[in-house]
DNA sequence: CTGAAAGCGCTTACAG
DNA sequence: CTGAAAGCGCTTACAG
């Protein structure tokens, strides 16, 4: 900065005005500033303006590998946040990294919000961290008044998946359920109570998976070898719903003549025509766009209203071959 | 720091040796500060610590979302890092991010070396950063000796690739290719050499895909439309060969019985069971550990030997079901 | 083993 | 519209 300055014969001050899009400078000035930062190069130093800065400009993100719905989200949220002036901190979870150590990073980094994706430690353990740093939680809900959260609406799914597979003639529907996070027991819920609104609640069976392949195969062993019968199966998840695809091919139940199959989160793997899983479809540009507002709130200072911290997407049915009429079977 | 310091009636520098692991305090002393840290919730200030450090410490890496190839190395890249003194810093490139700009924020948070996954952008543009930052390329090579690289080594994996077929009695065999990227060119050059190298050189064939399913696909019926049979065809990646198999199942082509598929990567659905194609495995923990390691000297100052800038590391073919002996089509 | 002090590259009030 | 100066929270040589 000081040699742009020095170049151009005026202070630093000068400069840093023009980078920070401040009143003050004569566009001639302004102009002269850009083209010799970019002659020489220049890139804002964010250690520097992160110290500096009286309020925080960065917006911290934790996200998961191996889950193309943080993929998804993490697309949503720099699109939600490249018009304006915050920047994203990621910080990776992973097998060999603890979400709590991800959180921190972000404390350390300066971060002015915390952005979580899918936690999976409890209220009381991310509670240690709010009063360091705001934060929103995406994908999950939280009873904690001074943590936001925002998540599709797993009600709204679930209804929308049982209206459609009863009115294909189903009534004895099973459920793989996961217990790996808040989401999981979010939906079985939303499930049951699906099910219980449209007159087939006797008939539910649950059977535990969790959230990947291997899971949903397993659970659907257990079905099978379990004595009552379903002719529709909803899993968890797409990953989930796929191990199921795949147990109830190698025991040669077809799909969707002898079983309907439903997964959730409409992924890429879902959507591809040899697999082609009807599954619910989560709005993740909506999601990220406000995980973004009610950082940006946060870090003004603002405080929503009472009762008013979470905020719940809209999500939509995605009719795929999976699913058909329970009549044939 | 401060607060510590006072606390405990020494000054921040003490502190500061204790965090950063240096000689000079009693372990009394070390014990204390630590203690009374961690009851303070004190989390050290990496803005600060970046912005006076005489030498950098964090590695900072660009990664792509939705590639489950980069999900893998990032953890193979934390996994490399932790039991060390370096930290990592994450900039992803997306559809609404460019390389360009990830790589900004790296030099931007002060970070020692930027570790590059699966470049996009050519040499010569990757050159402009190699002057403010080194950096390290990984899944591609470069002729640049101020640039480092790792990748995996394409022309043995294709030659077992090509081993493996022709041992199935394969002589027509097609390639699906991609040219996104330099892996890309890479993989073609070798598959086309190892071709020669078995003598089935004056049978290969090659259709334009792309990186995508949808791109296999299209490079599937592109086959299909001419009038040269393949007996087994070889995919760019996994993805690429997913699209593949869906392409020639729509068209009623048995998967092996009329035709063999090989794909790269060794991904998560390659291995599914319903999928479950023969693939290449990429070692991303190896590549990773390498890229750390480059990473590391090159902050430190050390440049490598002439011509030595790039290394290679061996993969493995993993047979799955579809692949099949060339004799039944 | 500990303390006093300079300074990393910026931002920000304040004076001109 | 521009300049001089303080200071963010650390690290680091240097003196004791």
């Amino acid at each position: 900065m000081r040699d742009i300055a020095d170049e151009l014969g005026v202070t630093q001050a000068t400069v840093s005005l023009v980078f920070r899009n401040k009143p003050g400078t004569s566009d001639e000035m302004r102009r002269k500033v850009l083209e010799t930062a970019d002659r020489l190069g220049y890139v804002r130093d964010e250690s520097a303006r992160a110290l500096r800065s009286q309020r925080p400009t960065a917006i911290g993100v934790t996200f998961r590998t191996h889950q193309p719905f943080h993929d998804e989200l993490l697309d949503g949220l720099y699109r939600a946040v490249s018009p304006g002036p915050h920047k994203l901190v990621l910080s990776a979870v992973s097998d060999s990294r603890q979400e709590k150590d991800a959180i921190e990073e972000l404390i350390s980094h300066r971060c002015g919000a915390a952005v979580i994706l899918g936690p999976r430690i409890t209220d009381e353990q991310l509670s240690v961290y709010s009063g360091r740093i705001p934060l929103i939680i995406v994908a999950r809900r939280s009873d904690r008044p001074e943590i936001d959260w925002v998540t599709s609406d797993d009600q709204q799914g679930m209804d929308a998946v049982v209206d459609h597979l009863v009115s294909l003639g189903h009534r004895d529907i099973a459920y793989l359920s996961s217990s790996i996070d808040a989401s999981g027991s979010a939906r079985i819920d939303a499930f049951i109570q699906a099910c219980e609104g449209r007159g087939v609640g006797e008939h539910v069976q649950v059977h535990t998976a969790g959230i990947t392949e291997n899971d949903g195969a397993r659970g659907v062993e257990q079905m099978l070898a379990g004595n009552r019968r379903a002719t529709a199966v909803v899993a968890f998840n797409d990953r989930c719903a796929l191990g199921a695809m795949e147990a109830l091919h190698r025991r040669g139940v077809r799909i969707p003549q002898d079983i309907s199959l439903v997964g959730f989160d409409d992924s890429t793997i879902a959507s591809r025509p040899t697999i082609d899983i009807t599954s619910v479809h989560q709005d993740t540009g909506e999601l990220a766009r406000i995980a973004i507002e009610r950082a940006a709130a946060r870090m003004m200072g603002e405080e929503p209203a009472a009762g008013d911290h979470g905020q719940i997407v809209a999500t939509r049915l995605v009719v795929r071959s999976s699913s058909g009429s329970a009549l044939s079977s």
